[in-house]
DNA sequence: CGGGAACAAAAAGTACGACGTTTATGTCAC
DNA sequence: GTGACATAAACGTCGTACTTTTTGTTCCCG
């Protein structure tokens, strides 16, 4: 599942970048660029490039005299799309997962009201009709199907809200969601009670119903944070 | 305001980020790096480093053969604070301003219902401190000591929740709020009603109070909102 | 014996020049 | 007109040499 090295720059980023996220160089810590140089056989130019991407993402910190250290984890940038793929990939997957579960809990319902006022018909339309794929697909192991209609339609909805913060969260959404299709157990077809309230959530975006859509959204999201509980305790 | 240069890397990345957040280059335009090189007078080691960081922020994508090309604003890491802090500089400050004062009013009232119920005594103390520094500093032309309070005590509220992703949002609230008091037209004291609904916040989170927590920080952040289409509509 | 100033070393920061690699683009033949 | 091929433009990578900053150490003076 490794980058297929488009490029040594990023094969370095993604195994550096993996390595720090996973927490297996302790806060503090010194990496010498010479040294990773070395250890992935680069030149040190492109150690260095990694270095000043890691160090925009707040990861780690270059100091001249002593080298690069590795910064405390309150210091990341854990919005960064990158850093997220990064911990999820890796130790702690549960804790992240959580709350991302919870900042979806918040921003989503406020989103699925907006999108109840701003949506256009198109995408309305689109709505409905991933809503519809995901009831097509929510028996007899189609998982992979239903995880594509899943995105979507929360992305239609993230999207339709008109905020551009809460647009740019689509991705975020998405790695959860795969994450939570791919790494859990997750022999059974998805919750019944999750596919009827997309349907509903639809049908209120179509119909302007904002105080519904807001309600309807925290019933999944309390349904998700559920489903958390009961798997990964 | 600019970065004091710290390094050639740091200003040239910081001179050129502007300027794309600002929409100086449009999406689809091309730099190339021996021209970037030549303009700000560095080698193209340091323009490369300076690329590597805009494109791992979305700003800008680097290809062969046809050069750096600038991203759409969709593409961008508007989570960024390096990104959110070259936009409220630039001339979509309003707009910027108005998304993210959105997506406090999704965020806050969840974390400070979370704080109600995980803030420590510590915590509690601090944020009634808070309350009462910005009561102190409500009247009278103090507005640089109010903003400091404010920014401290929704810190606070945050990082109480215990959610990591709501915690690392206080670098974004005091960028909302410092970009509020400077350069927006303040020349009178915070409205007091404001400062009324902090202090009863503080109660609220003391006494463990999670469903007034969130309806007085929803309050605050409605007039969050009615206040920027006050000043700027 | 202690403290401060000069000094030395280590590591990142910067520069430069050369070569490799990809790929858009235009040309030429069919 | 279409397809293969040559070309060149830009980034990608490398190695080396030099600069700057930080830090630790040593040594001299009080």
């Amino acid at each position: 599942m490794t980058t297929p090295a488009q490029g040594l720059h990023t094969h370095v980023l993604d195994a550096l970048g993996l390595e720090i996220a996973a927490g297996e160089h302790l806060p503090g810590q010194v990496l010498r660029t010479d040294e990773l140089a070395r250890r992935f056989d680069v030149s040190r130019t492109v150690v260095r490039e990694v270095i000043r991407v890691l160090e925009s993402m707040h990861l780690v910190e270059s100091r001249r005299r002593v080298g690069v250290t590795v910064r405390p984890t309150e210091a990341w940038n854990v919005y960064d799309p990158q850093v997220i793929r990064w911990r999820l990939a890796g130790a702690d997957r549960p804790r992240q997962l959580r709350s991302l579960t919870v900042l979806r809990s918040a921003i989503e319902p406020v989103a699925a009201s907006l999108a109840a006022r701003h949506a256009t018909p198109e995408q309305c339309a689109e709505l409905t009709e991933r809503a519809l794929g995901m009831v097509a697909t929510s028996r007899g192991q189609q998982l992979e199907g239903y995880l594509e209609h899943d995105i979507a339609f929360h992305r239609i909805v993230l999207n339709a809200s008109g905020n551009e913060m809460f647009a740019r969260l689509g991705d975020v959404v998405a790695e959860v969601l795969a994450g939570r299709t791919h790494h859990q157990v997750m022999f059974e077809d998805p919750d019944p009670a999750a596919v009827t309230l997309h349907v509903r959530l639809a049908e209120a975006v179509r119909e302007g119903d904002a105080a519904g859509a807001e309600r309807l959204t925290k019933e999944i999201a309390v349904g998700a944070l559920h489903e958390l509980d009961v798997l990964a305790p």
